[in-house]
Parts: C-alpha cells; sequence; structure tokens
DNA sequence: CATGAATGAGTGTTCATTCAT
DNA sequence: TATGAATGAACACTCATTCAT
C-alpha cells in the first residue's frame, strides 16, 4: 500500500526478467508475473508500460549510486578508489547482472528520449564521481584524468558484458591504470 | 535476383530502422516496410527475423572492418592511428548511426548466443587492431597498452551514445590519450 | 464470466462453423466472429487452437451422450430401439449437423493423437450401447450382433453424410435390420 | 511431359503428405516438395489447389476401382467375395493409408461440393460392387442385402480406422457376415 | 515448360491497454 | 485498490496464387 515501496517492488521484478531473460522478454505480463500481482493492479502505479521502464532504469541507477555512496571500504586511499570503482563494474555475478540491466537500458534509450534523459544523468553522476576520486590522486589536470578514467572503466565494463574480457583481466587492467595515475 | 546483393539491402533497411526508431522497431513488416519490399518476400531471403538480424550484425561489422582495412589515410604515423581509430567511433552522423546499430546487437547478443559469437570476433578484431597500431607507437609492453586503448575507445564510444560526451570531446580526449602513448 | 459456460459457448460457435464452412474453415477469427467475441478473448478460455478443438470434440460428443441418455421413448421395446438409434444417426438437420461434426473430429483425430483418445472413448460409449440395446432383443451371442449393429449404424451415418442415401433411407435400412434382429 | 500421367504423379504426392503428415499439411508447397517439383510446375497440371485435391480424390478412387476389378481371386465364390471386399477395407498397412486418404477426402468434401459429388460417384461404384457381389449369394432381394453389407463394410472401416476395432476384428466381423449372407 | 521471386492475405499467438466489477 | 475479462492491433510466419524470366 506504500505507492514508493510496490514501485520499488515492481521494478526489480523487471530487472529479474532482463537479467533472467534478456530485455526483450519484458511486458506487462511478465513483469506481473515476476511480481505475484495481476496485471491490472500494475496499472495503478505506472500508468504505461514506458513508465514502468523509466522508473526501473532509474531505480537501478539510483541503488547503485547509493550502494556506492555508503561504500566505506578499508586500505589505503589508492585502495579505496579501485574498490569503488570495482563496484560500478560487472565483476562479479550480482554487479554483472546490474550491468547487463543498466546496458540494456542504455539501447533502449537510443530510441527512447525519457530513457536517454535518466541516462545522461547517470553518466553525469559516474563522471562527478571519478572526478572526485581522481581529484586526491592527482593534483594536475584532475579533469582529463577523470574523463579518461571513466572512458576506461565504462570501456572495461563494456568489453566484460560482450565476453570479450574475463573479471579478472578487466580488474588488473583498471588496477594498473590507476596505479599509474597514483604514479 | 543477386541473393547476396539482395540480403545485404535489406541488412541496410534494417540498420535505417534501428538508427531511426530504435532495435525494439525491428519487425519483419517495419524491415519490409522500410526496405520497400512486401513481408512475404523477405522469406525468399532470410527463413526468420533471427536469422535476417544475425545477418545484419554480421554486415554491419564486416562493412566497418572493411572500411578500416582500405583506409589509407595520409599524415605522420600518429596522424594515421588517430584517423583509423577515428573511424570506428560515433563522431559523425554516419558512424554514429553505425556505432549504434553495433550497440543495439551487442544489447541483443545478452540473450542470443549466436549474436553474441558475432560480437565476440568483432571484439576480437577490434582489439587485434589496437595492437597492431600500438605496435607502431611503444616498444615495451604492447599488449598492456592496446588493452587500454581498446577500453578508451570503446568507453568514449559508449559516452557518445549515451549523449555524455560531444562527439569533439571524445574526439580530443582519444587525441590526449594518442599523444600520451606516443610519448 | 462463468468460465465453463463460456468454454460451451465457444465451442458451440465452433460447431456452427463446421457444420457450416466446414473443418477447413475453422480458426481461431472465424470462432471468434461466429461466437461474437474478440479473437483475444477466446485466450481467456483456451490457452491454443488445438485446446479449442479439444474441448469443441469433447463436449459434441458429451451432448449426444447426455442426449441419448436422457432419452424416454414410447412404444414398444423395439421401437424405443429404433428411436434410442435414429437419436445417433444423422436423419434430420440437427443430428445431421452433429454427425458432419464427429466426423470432421474424426478426421482430424487421424493426425492428432490427442483427439484420437477422445474418439475411441466415443466409439466404445457407442458400443456399449449397442450392446446394452441388442441383450434386451437377442438371447444368444449378443456381442457379435453388437459389433454388426455398430457398425451398420456407423455405416449407414456415413452413408447419409455422403450423401449416397436419402435420411430416410437409412432410417428405412435400419428399421429392417432391427426388425431381423428382433427376430 | 505426360499430361495426364504428370498428373498421377503429383496425385501420388497428394496421398504421401496425406498419409504421412495429415490432410492438414497439405499445401501446394508440401505437395510440391514431395514430388520434387516446383510449386509453379504444379499451375501447368493444375490451376488451383482444389484442382489439385479434386483430382487426387478422383485418382485414389480409380485406383482402387481398377485393382479390385482386375482381381481375380483364387477359391470358391464365397471365399472370392471376401477377398474383393477386404481389398477394400483398411485391414493391412497400404490399405489403411488408402482408406484414410479417401476418409480425409470425405470429410473435405463436407464442404466442398466437388469433391462431395466425386465421393457420390465413389459411394455409387462401392454399392454397384456390394450388389453385383450379393446377387451371386442371394436369390431374393439382392438390393436390400447389398445395401446392409455396403454399410457393414463401410461400418466396420470406420471402426478400424478409429482405432476402435482391430483389423483383425474387422476382417472377422466381415467373414462372420459373409457366412450369414451365403447361408 | 519450368522456375522461383513476389505478393498480400491468412494463420496462431502475444501484447499493451481499458474498464466493469 | 485490485482483479482479470475484453479488445484489437501487432507479432512472426505460412499460404495460394501470379507472373517475369
Amino acid at each position: 500500500m506504500d505507492h514508493t515501496e510496490r514501485r520499488r517492488e515492481l521494478a526489480e521484478a523487471v530487472w529479474r526478467v532482463i537479467a533472467r531473460d534478456g530485455v526483450a522478454e519484458v511486458s506487462i505480463r511478465t513483469v506481473a508475473a515476476e511480481s505475484g500481482w495481476s496485471s491490472g493492479a500494475l496499472r495503478h502505479y505506472f500508468a504505461t508500460r514506458d513508465e514502468l521502464l523509466a522508473f526501473a532504469c532509474e531505480q537501478v541507477i539510483a541503488r547503485a549510486s547509493e550502494r556506492i555512496r555508503e561504500l566505506d571500504p578499508p586500505g589505503t586511499l589508492r585502495e579505496q578508489i579501485g574498490a569503488v570503482l570495482a563496484e560500478t563494474m560487472p565483476l562479479d555475478a550480482e554487479r554483472h547482472t546490474e550491468a547487463s540491466i543498466m546496458f540494456s537500458f542504455l539501447t533502449l534509450g537510443l530510441g527512447d528520449p525519457a530513457l536517454a534523459r535518466v541516462q545522461r544523468l547517470h553518466f553525469t553522476a559516474m563522471y562527478d564521481l571519478c572526478l572526485h576520486l581522481v581529484r586526491q590522486l592527482v593534483t594536475t589536470g584532475p579533469e582529463a584524468a577523470a574523463r579518461r578514467l571513466h572512458a576506461v572503466v565504462d570501456g572495461l565494463s563494456v568489453h566484460v558484458l560482450a565476453g570479450h574480457l574475463s573479471p579478472e583481466a578487466a580488474a588488473a587492467e583498471l588496477d594498473a591504470y590507476l596505479d599509474e595515475l597514483a604514479g
């Protein structure tokens, strides 16, 4: 009956369907079945399928952001930064699922301005995170370093998702890059 | 009547639909309408929708590969490398379309092993290209540099597609990275 | 909203289509049009076309069986038996329709094990009826007489359906056979 | 190039499809594939699908008639008659196929006047055969006996096709009936 | 004669959405 | 609120038929 809570619950059902069967399998019916609610019930929380998808997209981003924000990893500064960035990459099963969901939404966003807007916010937030982290490592030109770090992180993520790199190889690449940055 | 030529023609219709309306809009009917053929006619060239998509995926990769292979840019070695890599990124309208098509297929590949296989070949070829280029710039550890370059290129491409970076900013980032590599 | 009742209603629409246009004309759309419902509505009551056909087959048999069971014809034993058997044959318009429906399902059953099973139950029930009736007429070898009676009844029915015999001629043949049986 | 011979060849392809996959699987394409000709080639011999079916129906009847006409079974008159009638029933694999084909056409004929006409000729021919045979066995009322024999033969055939009787049981029933007729 | 490309309507089925209950 | 019946358009795919070659 908590409207916001129910919407989150339904967003999670969307994620599970995407993770299990791919984004093409997301429909009102499959999400209703996955969530245990009737198809009509979804109508009370989302007027249309697009609205449901947009919320599920926002939420997956929000959840990841929240997790990163609350992260308080131990170790040296260099180790902490590595841990924060690893949290954003598909390096274990759970984050692989999350990344493939984000990735699917990114593709949907190519043909859907509403989703594209949400995505843009996400990328900006991610860049801000990189910038924040990089400022602690470098003294000159942090913006350029942050942009490159951002590209490296997302490029490696894409490579893992595509099966081109193993999670271990991607993690090693990230570490090597951070080591260089840290000088 | 040239079977192979017609298949290519239909693959191009698939690309146009993806580029204009997004991958979710690809159907036998939309592709038929886009190509100017009847829906039944597609059946002569592709037994199923999946076969059509797989071919369109293979073709978009093949076309990009061919274009890069035939590229013979003028200028210094450093300039030539920049030109080759720029050719793979969404830095102008045509290549933006191409990249968004590849990106869409990448997402489809998350839930379709046949497409995933094709994608993997593509990423390997792209990595080989990076390695080949990098060998000419650096003398030590070309594999590591190639992996990072590959990640930077694809990461920047994603950022352009997502609307996070302008093509110009992405091109500048790539240039800066290559300048550092070239020492 | 009465699920069972609606299924029966749709089965009747199937019968009407078969009787009017032949079994080859039975489709979700023709049955929907005949019933006055939308094609999508049928989905709530039958998951697939095969399920609809199987139910329509079971129902036509069940309805005929019920009618025969409830029959309480007047007259002598010999007359009663004639009346019961006449009820199973295509001797008037309504029963002609019913017989042609059963006959159509029989042909479908040649290529569909599920329908074949239903048909076999029907033939066994019809034989049991013949045996029950014949026992009252003959004292020796009722099984053989029942088998022959069953064959005569169904053979005559086929001949009427095929237009080879008029209903009257078929009725006369049955009567003559029963008279002989009754001795 | 022999027009008539080619039509027969195609009719046989129709039969094979019906026997193997059921009458619902008969299409220009399946018959073309089964016969080894192109779909367009069929057009030269049959203007429409219905014409093809009508011819295949006529031919299956003609072939059976011819076979019966040429039959010259050994033994007593009673044995010869039994052999002739057995030839018309689904008592072995080949004749089972033939009977199921005829049966399928009979059902099609319920909704197709052209096929119905052909069927009527067949039933008349079959009745004439029964009459001819019965005349040799009985001296009084051969028409009535022929009509009943015809019904018994077709009724038993239907029961075998429906799986209600085994071929052996049907053969035994026919024999018993003929024995009674022969007195 | 023969082919098979091409059409467009047909199939069963799935879908987002509406709405009476 | 919540349900699920109902709609009608969309889907991939098959079909009989036409016709240029």
